[in-house]
DNA sequence: GCCCCGGACCAGTATAGACAAGCTGGGCAG
DNA sequence: CTGCCCAGCTTGTCTATACTGGTCCGGGGC
């Protein structure tokens, strides 16, 4: 059978790829040889990964640096390894660490998998009372407006609604948004000093269910975050996610 | 067909405390070993843990299994490293994690409102398969059970569902509920060192649904829960919150 | 007094060899 | 055909040994 097609290994020598820097240790090149076939698609989600007396040959290393290599992925999650059986890639649940303001392309793209946004309205618009009072400027104040769609492959994975206080991060609606997240472009105009979050379970009322193309009825986590920048409000963000495709992970410990 | 010829490897002599049990992995033997000195106070925060080498002569193991124990202590951040300086324990530095492992009681007492707890079902079962890995225990394993709901005056704010392991917490069934919260009962028996949640949005089956008083297709947020103390899990915990009444707050301050 | 160098000790890594235990599939006996 | 056992794969673990580079300290040369 043919376990491993082996559509390279070029057996002996330099089976290494020499893109590696070779500075690196050598269970880290191992983890980058199968972190890059799985980001590229070589090796997908629940498919087997070369065992570890594979990659003894193949890679030139000793089973116990393989073994290193394997059991540290399948400590992050990346992998799942059975005795006796084999070492497969990790159904990826959707994951992320809410402490972490994280740029969500950043996430879809560790997972491998593609990343595209939507732009569904972009505009200008002047505060609410209740908008100036969550931004703390003074009602009728001008505030960008964008409501984005952010896809893992193709499935909408976040809606992203955002209002950005451009007296604190001017220029936002000028971003190329396709190029940059909200995220990237807040952060490098307006560096992050505090943010707070709220999350909530609900169902969403039709325009976000479409975005998100869920179901009637289906459930949705939303998160609020609010960002501050030089003791300002920068921006506030309603980030929908399909509570079937995600959920968010937090590790408790002082680390 | 050595299958069962020998039940452990007789080759060693009987350097670890015997308490310990003869069934785990040496390396798991060391970390215990400097898991139970930290938490018995002869290691304190700050403090120079025994190096590879010394660990190798006095437990008699390789140094590979000291380094490994090592490790994945500093991985988990109970020990911090130092190449050419030693291993020392990590500085516990007080977490205001967002999602810190809190007291429904306290939360609810916080806001001026009377708890109430309603204990549903209290029983000791053994672990299916599933529940045996998430504990790291054998399936078939005792395990307790527990089943509340806790109220904010007359509404019921929050669904409890928990799995604890006796070895790790015991007595827990003998814990009167009504005093005694479960998050305080394992506080006090089983010191907490870590806790993973995880975070999702659903609507929730009829069950859940009756206790906390929903209208059918109302969204709920479940926080599960997994605590760790001494280097074991220590519970599992479904906690199910009405999505229109609960929301989960968390700020994120950058260091 | 200051600087440099070497030795001691440390973690980090790599290798080879070994045994244990789990799973699967094929072959054999009934 | 059914049931069982076993070969052969897997991961999991442990040991022994070796070399590297980082840190610290003390001693000797300047």
């Amino acid at each position: 059978m043919p376990r491993f097609a082996s559509p390279d290994a070029g057996t002996h020598p330099e089976a290494l790829p020499v893109t590696l820097q070779q500075a690196a240790a050598r269970y880290l090149q191992v983890k980058h040889f199968i972190l890059e076939r799985i980001a590229g698609g070589t090796l997908r989600a629940g498919e087997r990964v070369p065992s570890e007396n594979e990659l003894t040959r193949t890679l030139t290393v000793s089973r116990m640096t393989a073994n290193r290599a394997l059991r540290e992925l399948a400590a992050d999650g990346v992998l799942v390894r059975v005795a006796g059986v084999g070492t497969f890639v990790a159904e990826q649940r959707v994951h992320a660490h809410p402490l972490e303001v994280r740029n969500i392309a950043d996430e879809i793209r560790a997972r491998g998998h593609e990343y595209r946004v939507k732009v569904v309205t972009l505009d200008s618009l002047s505060a609410t009372r209740e908008l100036a009072e969550r931004f703390a400027v003074k009602p009728g104040a001008a505030l960008d407006y964008s409501l984005l769609t952010h896809f893992e492959g193709g499935t909408p994975l976040q809606v992203e609604e955002r209002y950005v206080n451009p007296q604190v991060a001017p220029g936002y609606l000028r971003n190329d948004f396709t190029r940059t997240t909200p995220h990237e472009f807040l952060i490098r105009v307006a560096p992050l000093q505090r943010a707070e979050h709220t999350v909530r379970a609900l169902v969403p009322e039709r325009r976000i269910r479409r975005l998100l193309k869920l179901e009637a009825g289906e459930a949705c986590l939303l998160i609020k975050r609010r960002t501050f920048s030089q003791g300002r409000v920068a921006s506030l963000a309603d980030l929908y996610h399909p509570g079937s495709r995600y959920e968010l992970a937090a590790n408790c410990q002082p680390r």
